[in-house]
RNA sequence: GGCGAGGUAGCUCAGUUGGUUAGAGCGCAUGAUUCAUAAUCAUGAGGUCGCGGGAUCAUGCCCCGCCCUCGCUACCA
């Protein structure tokens, strides 16, 4: 039905500057990992690559604000990363990292063949640089004086005190992070993939050809390739990546994008020698698992890279997951609204799959979702303990308890009996058509009504009392309810694996593969299971207290943050002061500047004139509001042409922590044009 | 502002090419039951399907406008 022999899948590298957290996992890596599993529970070829991404500017940063090396970073965090991914049980193939000599040779003979075959175009530009330390700057590299909130150490790409987004050019004072000195503008030299030209190819292939993709990631790259593809750079000046091997490219990395999606092919070449017949068959089906921040590098920038180069295949799909929020609350490393893998493993040993089942329940499939400590407590205590591992132990204590463990044979059947065993094919075909589809949360709901169907049949059947009159009939239901728990043992392993491993255990039965599921003889009269013991334990309300607890302080921890305030500025002299002439004034009229968020085109009376000033006051005031509102001015400020409108001056405005604005306004009666000072 | 994705029971989500009383799980209520980690099973309450128009014999699903959330993007003297 399919004519693919094998499949490849990927999931998105983790960037090597901290740990991994629930919002990886539901999104990307409990996904693959369960697909991963299902399709080798079916017996078929099957590669599951990860790895680390460890290159680009941010761990450079960090490197550098904790007096290391960008290798010893993300050694950390590779390490780190690798080993939860393991003890939590994401069965990679293959994990690597990007530092790693196979990538670095990988990715440096892929820009080679580019490079030969003419696919890049060569464009000069003017950006910062660094005499002293001989080197350009990154953006990040770069430290001034925030044009908009004053604070003096914002970076160059943003000011991480009042969150504007910045050009390093916009910086007052700008400094080079690393000598300190005041950078010069120089002239470098960059290779540019012309996405443009895969526009008509990337229409067909994508647009045409794929419309099964999920509705997110396909309207994302309807929007992308309508809206017109632009060349992209592929190189930086930078020395932590994999050097640009052309000759008068020293100095220069290829650019992260370019470099992490290479890192698959890297890593299934250093697993095996075979590698080709992953990348290069046309019979191997390529699946990208990422989140909705990736769509576009792996459904457009990747696939032009590969096309470029013209020997490797396409992903097939692209099953990207949207965004996972913590307790109502964005995700966020800096801020630490997160629960981190490596902890969630110190604190609820053993309960990997309780993890894993949460967020399958709870994946972002269609839209944002939201994970609660609350919604995992319920989840596991009544779904997890109370239908699975409830059933499970019911059934087992009763054979014990009936048949001393060893399994009874099953005498004539009811009905019902056959109803309830071919139900079991039934949720076999739904499982799979779910599966297959990457519904995953749907897959494990119809995994989870076999449990049922097991409980209410158990219940209708009522061996504990049936016992005392047709100890006979009883074989046969327990005989049944055996035939169930050992399909669960199927059913589940994908989701999972370490639950049934142990459920296995109970059972004395050998793992099966996907295609025994449904079958009513797993189990054969007079076979021996072992003493039940409890598949899951019930999670109590202390242990999620302490969970949200934890979160709280957090949430404590980054008010305060937020209530510190900004550090004086250093010395001017009075004349510095005198040099700005500050006026009262009165907003006479307001619009909305057409087209923009923020701006509001303000007209205003200084006393001095009527003059246009743009202010970016939108998102607090309403135009309505502000006429008549009295204002302190900036009048010799030299105009800006903003939008089309000339702005002549600026608005002093108070900005509090959340981003309000408040008139900084005299607070008397005061004509226009009085000066301030 | 532009583009994309969402807005369906208290919560998390399904709803096929428009077709009779809009579904599931959890939570809640009531009942049954005791083999089981007070677990299970049954029944029930609960929804102007974001809002307003329109096309249709008929629309949660189609068209138009608006509002809200998320992402990308432009703007913040």
């Amino acid at each position: 039905m399919n004519p693919f022999k094998r499949t490849l899948i990927t999931s998105a590298l983790p960037y090597a500057n901290g740990p991994v957290h629930i919002g990886h996992l539901a999104g990307v890596y409990v996904p693959a990992d369960i697909y991963a599993r299902y399709l080798r529970l079916k017996g078929e070829e099957v590669l599951f690559i990860g790895g680390s991404d460890e290159h680009g500017v941010p761990i450079t940063l960090k490197a550098k604000k904790e007096g290391t090396t960008p290798q010893a970073i993300v050694d950390k965090y590779h390490g780190m990363i690798k080993d939860s991914f393991q003890r939590f049980g994401i069965s990679f193939d293959v994990y690597s990292r990007t530092s790693a000599p196979v990538h670095h040779e990988t990715a440096s003979e892929f820009f080679k063949v580019l490079y030969d075959k003419g696919e890049f175009i060569e464009q000069t530009s003017e950006q910062f640089f660094d005499q002293e330390a001989n080197q350009f700057l990154a953006d990040r590299y770069i430290t001034g004086t925030c044009p908009k909130c004053g604070f003096e150490k914002a970076y160059g790409d943003q000011c991480e005190s009042c969150g504007t987004s910045l050009n390093a050019t916009d910086l007052i004072n700008p400094k080079s992070m690393l000598s300190g000195n005041v950078p010069v503008m120089k002239e470098t030299k960059h290779w540019y993939l012309p996405l443009d030209r895969y526009e008509p190819w990337l229409k067909e292939w994508i647009l045409e050809g794929h419309k099964e993709w999920k509705p997110n990631v396909y309207g994302q790259c309807k929007s992308w390739i309508d809206g017109g593809l632009n060349p992209r750079a592929v190189t930086r000046d930078l020395e932590w990546g994999v050097p640009v091997p052309v000759e008068g490219a020293e100095g220069k990395v290829l650019y992260v994008w370019f470099d992490a999606p290479i890192g698959y092919i890297s890593a299934t070449k250093e697993l095996t020698p075979d590698w080709k017949k992953y990348w290069k068959d046309p019979e191997t089906r390529m699946l990208h698992f990422i989140g909705k921040d990736n769509i576009v590098f792996h459904c457009i920038i990747f696939p032009a890279m590969l096309k470029a180069e013209g020997s490797f295949i396409l992903p097939d799909n692209v099953p990207a997951n949207e965004f996972l929020n913590l307790e109502g609350d964005k995700i966020s490393t800096s801020r630490n609204w997160a629960v981190w893998l490596h902890e969630y493993l110190e604190e609820f040993p053993g309960k990997e799959d309780v993890l894993k089942y949460t967020l399958t329940a709870n994946a972002p499939e269609t839209k944002d979702n939201d994970f609660t400590w609350k919604d995992f407590q319920a989840r596991n205590n009544s779904e997890l303990v109370a239908i699975l591992g409830n059933f499970v132990n019911r059934v087992l204590v009763l054979t014990n308890k009936y048949y001393d463990g060893v399994v009874p044979a099953a005498g004539a059947l009811e009905a019902r009996d056959e109803e309830t065993l071919a139900a079991l094919l039934q949720l076999r075909a739904e499982t799979e058509k779910a599966l297959d589809t990457f519904h995953f949360h749907e897959a494990l709901k119809s995994a989870m009504e076999m449990a049922r169907l097991g409980n209410k049949y158990l219940a209708d059947m009522e061996p504990w009392k049936v016992i005392k009159s047709d100890p006979e009939r009883v074989k046969s239901i327990l005989h049944i309810c055996l035939q169930i728990t050992a399909n669960l043992s199927i059913v589940f392993e994908p989701f999972l694996p370490y639950t049934m491993e142990k459920l296995r255990g109970f059972l004395n039965f050998g793992k099966m593969g996907w295609n025994e599921l449904g079958r009513r003889d797993l189990l054969a009269a007079g076979h021996r299971v072992n003493a039940p013991e409890l598949l899951f334990e019930k999670i109590e309300d202390e242990a999620i207290q302490k969970q949200v607890d934890k979160l709280l302080a957090t949430k404590k921890a980054n008010e305060l943050a937020q209530a510190t305030v900004a550090p004086a500025k250093p010395h001017i002299e009075y004349d510095d002061f005198a040099k700005m002439d500050i006026r009262t004034g009165t907003i006479i009229a307001a619009e909305k500047v057409a087209k923009t968020k923020k701006l509001l085109k303000l007209t205003i009376r200084t006393g001095i004139d009527e003059r246009t000033v743009v202010s970016g006051i939108a998102e607090s005031y309403e135009p309505e509001q502000v006429i008549g509102q009295r204002v302190s001015i900036l009048v010799n400020l030299a105009p800006k042409n903003l939008k089309g409108i000339e702005s002549q001056g600026m608005i002093l405005m108070a900005e509090d922590k959340d981003g309000r604005l408040i008139f900084v306004a005299p607070s008397g009666e005061i004509g226009d044009g009085a000066e301030i000072r």
